[in-house]
DNA sequence: AATGCTATGCTTAGTAC
DNA sequence: GGTACTAAGCATAGCAT
């Protein structure tokens, strides 16, 4: 009998060909990250926003005080026209020599044709997740606003968001106790 | 002589008061977290944004293929109308009677007035960002496309806040003051 | 504010449910 | 889509620059 595992395996940072495999790695980084952000926001007090879609173009978001308040400061321009997106400046491809830089313009290419075609849909989704927080209640008592985001969120898209943020909920009081005591 | 470090040591996660090491912490979370975001985007082809504004209020994005194609694809209603927007769950006021949701609120508070106080010269500045963001170019060797982006937005700092935020922050003091006055 | 250092805590690849 | 396990890769706290 070898060992039970052979631990984590250094890999390279390009699009995982596997489907699995890529699914599996995306849940896992996904958390990971999620739990992050999230320290980041209590350790400093910063304000964050974090969206990504899935593979399977499910949405993820976390933000603080809420993804709606940080894309409302954030929003620069809601327009239409994508003229302003960098890929157009990778197009240019005068810069673009290093093999790093050819690897994640390729990635993004790729990404970019998949984008035109999910555009349509994603918008509709996120309507649709849009919609499902505009009718979430803080019906358990106790909850914290912005938990109540997630929460909307989580249980009508993610599931383990939940169980992310029931970690967060303690260090929460505990920034926010911090907070009003210093005030 | 002891060692030269004791290494990694393991912290609470809760604000840091120390504002030096709070904004060090800051500082190397931060670019930990944007690696990694760039590295679930290539590993999984997800489309990702990730803003983080800094305990400076300097603004750090990164997206792909673009934070506002992202934030475009996520924002549920660009309308006019605030009514879709999770304040008013705090407007409903039924469920807000926690002690927690009024320290919640109050941290809002803080933050609603810190805003109010630059939005004048953020708007200034980020009137500026979609000019940058075009004009950015890969230039600087070895450089990566996101960083590139981060380093456009981070320039301009802070995004225009929109009539969106305006309506937001009356929205905030409303609610605010019917939350407080009947807790 | 960012970067180099070291030791150590945390994350996660590979695998199986 | 989520979980559990192990071992090894990686991130980073505390300091100094």
């Amino acid at each position: 009998m070898g060992r039970p595992s052979k631990g984590r395996q250094r890999i390279e940072i390009r699009l995982i060909e596997d489907a699995d495999r890529r699914e599996v790695t995306f849940s896992k980084r996904k958390s990971g990250l999620l739990k992050k952000v999230s320290e980041l926001s209590l350790l400093c007090g910063a304000h964050v926003a974090f969206i990504v879609f899935s593979p399977g173009d499910r949405a993820f978001a976390l933000g603080t005080p809420s993804v709606d308040h940080i894309l409302y400061c954030y929003d620069p321009l809601p327009g239409d026209e994508d003229d302003g997106d960098l890929l157009s400046l990778l197009q240019d491809g005068e810069d673009v020599s290093a093999t790093a830089d050819r690897v994640a313009v390729e990635a993004i290419v790729q990404r970019t044709e998949e984008t035109k075609a999910r555009v349509a849909a994603e918008k509709a989704r996120m309507d649709a997740v849009g919609e499902k927080v505009r009718q979430a209640k803080v019906k358990a008592g106790g909850k914290f606003w912005w938990e109540a985001d997630v929460e909307a969120l989580g249980d009508a898209e993610l599931p383990e968001f939940t169980r992310a943020l029931g970690r967060l909920r303690d260090n929460v009081q505990r920034h926010l106790d911090q907070l009003l005591s210093s005030a």
